[in-house]
DNA sequence: CTGAAAGCGCTAACAA
DNA sequence: TTGTTAGCGCTTTCAG
């Protein structure tokens, strides 16, 4: 026994040290070290000083996963963060607000990408809730979340971004989708255009979703019919964007202006805009803002999101949830704004009609 | 005593379920369930089957936080993973590549932000210890980090990502600056220049200093002297880039080609070029591709890195080191690739000369 | 094949 | 101001 507790005299130890080990180190109970470290009330100074003593020779660290197993409320202090893709800019600058947020609760995030797929949804959820997260932030992507019911009636708070959640009452930040794609389509007509494109992701990417409707919602607003309205949809990325474009601007009556509902799909735009040599001539609104569109040649009109905001916003509420706030769930929208670069305000083209 | 167990009859009881609950409710002992939820051996068929429906209908979820606490070896099945920012698309690549290989394994990872703060850097390595990690993988600002020896050498796995470690021995993975920056002096001089220029990142960035001293050993190497070569440093976001390059590029003796040893540098450079009316006199290769760096015009030249490389093999690392791998420390060194888009392959200019 | 007992590192509740 | 006891949910050990 002597040797054994002697190993902890020095910082050379191989074991990781306990709190008992500082208090024996110490000559306190085991309590006190752990009111020391806590920074907990009700310790003479001296004793604290004896303790934070021992502490750093031992170089202990407390283990706040075996505390929280005991702690009232169980926190752990973490909270899961599922997103589209933790490489996808977007959800970084959510990410980046959160973790901000966060920090200064001392609450760690464990983050994860879902790849829009269902299956890593439910997996990831599992894998998050078997570490007993405080709450769970989440870019949904199953068609319903109620098989999450029984967990957030079980007081697992929930906040969703960027996507409402379907089958199940929970708080959500997203963008103003309907409003900002409306906006694009208002801009466009306002330019002069009456032959329109809508390119958009998967249909079943909510927001994809919304910012069709709101294109078309706009489009009939401005009194012009939706069925000349050009839509292509379930583009996924770069390549099947540019292909959808380049056959919509090769066809018969090509549109003069064409929306664009996300990144890889405005770059496939953009794309098939240049290799037709039509980049000055068709109009151009994004959905979505990214770097260096304004050096693009036309600079790039975009709908732009704020991503912080909404990483902000959702921090927020989680921490009122784990707080303890069970007023009703509630859907925060966070505004879009219209950024003018060249692209949206190119007018049609005289020659462009049949 | 009834009363309690019957709370968990259904699953739409309020308190979360322990193995305990599993066990009265399927009539087992409690290391029966843990048997079957770990999927261990040595179960028949027909418990295991009670086990698995008393499991669904309470739904139970394995808490692995306080299972690790007995564990052989306390792994938490968690990692910890300290980048310059989550925001920032390189380290966003290097997360998600670390991510997926990872997953396969079960182990969840905790990310953080670290700004290139050492203040940050020792104070969410220590948020991570405390929630016992199983390793750490890091990308670090601090001068030293030796005041991690005495984790490491009580078994905490590390590996170092994009910069190499000081003061302490433990792997790391890494891009090969020197030998990027010496490829893109080596292009320029290629391509006539002589009178070149390095814009260069913060000199406390390890591979700032890299990319600098690669770049210069590669003019000298060609035959040129390095007093010519224009050196602008500490040039950490797109404005300072901007001004520096601008101010270069005004000056008595301007530079014909630029280096810029890193993406919001280059972004600067191209403003000022563009402001300039240089963009397409004055070469330019930026140090790490972007996204659209091909649509730019002209299209910019860049040493590419390859961050799902480095997040993979940093992975496989980390997760060698955490199965007891007790080889000698190793640096792995990724190599870099000259992406040729124009904007490196602009000759000096017959006006440019004095 | 199954289960009872001990205890991981810590905090809550209560004594002293 | 301090310490003791019980026990969080689980895995280990070891006995049936």
């Amino acid at each position: 026994m002597t040797t054994m507790s002697n190993r902890y005299q020095s910082d050379s130890g191989r074991k990781r040290p306990t709190m008992k080990n500082v208090a024996d180190l110490a000559g306190v109970g085991i309590k006190t070290v752990s009111r020391v470290v806590n920074d907990e009330p009700g310790v003479s100074e001296a004793t604290r000083q004896r303790v934070m003593r021992a502490t750093e020779q031992l170089q202990y660290q407390l283990d706040i996963t075996a505390g929280s197993l005991k702690r009232s409320g169980r926190k752990t202090q973490s909270i899961g963060l599922l997103l589209p893709s933790v490489s996808n800019p977007f959800s970084g600058e959510i990410h980046r607000a959160m973790e901000d947020a966060l920090a200064v609760r001392g609450i760690a995030v464990f983050a994860a990408s879902l790849d829009d797929d269902p299956d890593r949804e439910r997996k990831l959820i599992s894998a998050f809730l078997g570490r007993r997260v405080d709450g769970l932030v989440l870019t949904t992507i199953a068609k319903s979340q109620a098989y999450m019911i029984p967990e957030h009636s079980r007081d697992l708070p929930l906040v969703f971004v960027d996507r409402e959640p379907a089958g199940i009452e929970a708080d959500a930040v997203v963008t103003d989708n309907e409003i900002g794609a409306a906006k694009a389509a208002a801009h466009l007509i306002q330019h002069g255009h009456t032959r329109l494109a809508y390119l958009g992701d998967r249909t079943d990417i909510q927001t994809a979703g919304r910012r069709r409707t709101g294109f078309l919602d706009g489009v009939g607003k401005a009194g012009i019919s939706t069925s000349g309205v050009a839509v292509r949809e379930n583009l996924h990325d770069e390549e099947t964007a540019f292909r959808a474009a380049h056959e919509l601007l090769t066809s018969e009556n090509p549109p003069t202006a064409v929306f664009s509902s996300q990144n890889l799909v405005t770059f496939g735009a953009m794309r098939a805009l240049r290799a037709l040599g039509l980049h000055h001539k068709v109009a151009l609104i994004g959905f979505d803002d990214f770097t260096l569109a304004d050096m693009m040649d036309p600079g790039i009109t975009v709908i732009a999101q704020h991503p912080e905001r909404i990483g902000k916003l959702a921090a927020e509420r989680i921490l009122a949830r784990i707080d303890g706030d069970e007023s009703p769930a509630q859907t925060y929208v966070i505004p879009t704004e219209l950024i003018q670069r060249g692209s949206g305000e190119i007018r049609p083209q005289a020659d462009a009609g049949k």
